[in-house]
DNA sequence: CTCAAATGCGCAATCGTTTACACATTTTTA
DNA sequence: TAAAAATGTGTAAACGATTGCGCATTTGAG
């Protein structure tokens, strides 16, 4: 342990060879006699070799680092795509960086330039609100580098994405509304510019549709995802002439508004009215009642984008996949009346 | 736009002078002259010069890259220290890679020698719960990389610290308790044998003393954090013959567990049972009653080893810090009597 | 037995920057 | 006015690995 870093050279000259052979051997090169490769590995241990990723990164025109944008890293969707993308692709020996977008499109672009600069091997992002326009997510394409969208995608850009079916999410939830007796069903939308957004309005009107249902235009909402917000809407609402029987929100907080002003001024939930919310956000489970929701698979989609970004990464696949996951929706105490009667015992 | 990367090489051609002017310039070195500093930035710009700061790192023998180490991503404790640790960093040029120890040792040993080499600038770390010899850590210093441990934090190591003060937040929970007319206060204890939790049984403690109560050995329990875990134990407690009048929770999920099983028992909160938990997980202030609770300060901690981490990188600063934040105490309904008349109208 | 293929390894260039050192010119100091 | 300091730039060697090419030697086929 003389402070120096041991190098490949070093090991070479031990062994009265040269740096290519020890580099091959370390590599597992066929080339390279099984004997001299025991005498690297052996004389690497001794030294306490440690390669120097960078220098191999360097050499190679290619990290084995993948950046990843999101707009926050703490909210616990995008959190746990994180987890499931880092648990993936440590497999093959990638390591992520972490990059926020605070929703910014100037963010946004920074971070790109920052993660070219840092010679990924790759991005993989959730677009930020704002962004609307790619030139920068294009850059990225024509370095040759892969690029995978997840969640918040485009169709603008030539490019593989992982998300889940909102449509489907919205049009089972819906459906699961009608099935135990609501009928007036309430739309909490989010702001529809967003892709997933409209997604989600298509599967609320198919399904109601599909029910033979009158399409209110007083229970459609554009509320933000925010629990206050989320309360003033109701009220809104169960002021109209005729009151829904049911909301499917699209954010789960808003919808814990709902519920919270709902049982303030009380309305019963489930009997009064059925609520369904999506993400799954954790706190769904503790509530009193707890709230059915939709759940988003974060750390899945996360594994997804890793696979999908792998493929490609190692040249399997030069063709582009879009992968939808079907969400699944938890069924909970807020959207079944029929449980009631196990509720009460 | 011919594919090619330009570098410093191009730019000095197309300038007539040479790679090390450009990259002076660049680097805005006070021995070029403005002049030529305009120039080159002109043509960088013209040229859509992009730095590649691998390169730059393997020369430097330094990378503005840091890693961090948590048990999981998307634990919304680490995932708001990652978000308040990126958030800062940014500003000086650094970027973050996330590795996860799902709290085994040898995940933890692997990403060391992973972020090792990948040439970061330094490590910050949460240790794993397995965590108990130090070898890799110790590597970090040796190799004169940048070294901070958050929360989970360990003394057999010369190196900066930066956690919350654990005994003054329960400290003051407790106090709050007593205040509130609560006398006969349960202790739901993590592993013991992790340092965080020592130092809140020891707050604990005190705050008993300081009021003059006795310290009643069945009220003190070890329980994992976890949901069903805390009914369990709540059951127990309140088969004693003289039954607990409040709950301090080193945990949320087992004071959540605890709020569970008293509410199904007909208990009321607070006015039979006060409950107080640890961590603020977003949910305790959506329950019913909503729950008082330790906030860990997550993003404020991040943000606080980023800094101490960037003094430290740059030299400002060689002597280890050991920082300890005032957690806040979060008071809700759960465990303030005195609110009921307001809540009751 | 001969020649082509396979095997095993060394040479040296390369990836894109940074930086110690050198050198020439100009400015300042005494 | 000569020496010292400041200014501005170029030369070339790093940083630590990878890899195309070439040269022996060994093996195998015919």
């Amino acid at each position: 342990m003389k402070g120096k870093k041991t190098t490949i050279h070093e090991i070479a000259k031990e062994l009265n060879t040269t740096a290519s052979t020890v580099s091959r051997a370390l590599n597992n090169n066929p080339r390279i006699s099984e004997e001299t490769k025991k005498k690297v590995f052996a004389m690497a241990e001794k030294l306490g070799y440690e390669p120097n990723t960078m220098a191999a990164s360097l050499r190679k025109g290619r990290s084995q680092i993948i950046g990843i944008i999101v707009p926050y890293a703490d909210r616990i969707f995008f959190s746990s795509v994180i987890r499931g993308i880092e648990e993936e692709v440590k497999k093959s020996g990638y390591n992520v960086i972490i990059c926020q977008s605070y929703e910014k499109i100037e963010n946004e672009i920074d971070d790109v330039n920052a993660l070219l600069s840092a010679q990924v091997a790759g991005i993989i992002i959730s677009l930020s609100r704002e962004t609307s326009t790619y030139e920068h997510l294009k850059k990225v394409i024509q370095k040759n580098k892969t690029l995978v969208l997840f969640d918040r995608t485009t169709d603008a850009l030539n490019t593989s994405c992982v998300a889940i079916d909102d449509y489907q999410g919205a049009y089972s939830s819906v459906s699961h509304l009608i099935e135990n007796g609501y009928k007036k069903i309430a739309f909490f939308s989010g702001n529809k510019k967003v892709s997933i957004f409209r997604e989600r309005f298509r599967g609320y009107l198919a399904a109601l549709k599909d029910h033979d249902l009158p399409v209110v235009d007083d229970y459609i909402i554009e509320v933000p995802s925010d629990v206050e917000q989320g309360k003033l809407v109701t009220e809104k609402l169960m002021s109209l002439a005729v009151k829904p029987d049911a909301i499917f929100s699209s954010s789960d907080f808003s919808a814990l508004g709902a519920t919270k002003w709902l049982l303030q001024n009380n309305y019963r939930i489930p009997e009064d009215i059925g609520i369904v919310g999506f993400g799954n956000d954790p706190f769904t489970q503790y509530l009193e009642p707890t709230i059915s929701s939709v759940d988003q698979k974060g750390k899945e989609m996360g594994k997804t984008a890793a696979q999908v970004f792998l493929e490609q990464v190692e040249g399997r696949n030069s063709i582009h996949r879009k992968v939808l996951l079907s969400p699944e929706l938890i069924i909970r105490e807020s959207s079944t009346k029929r449980s009631i009667n196990k509720m009460v015992i």
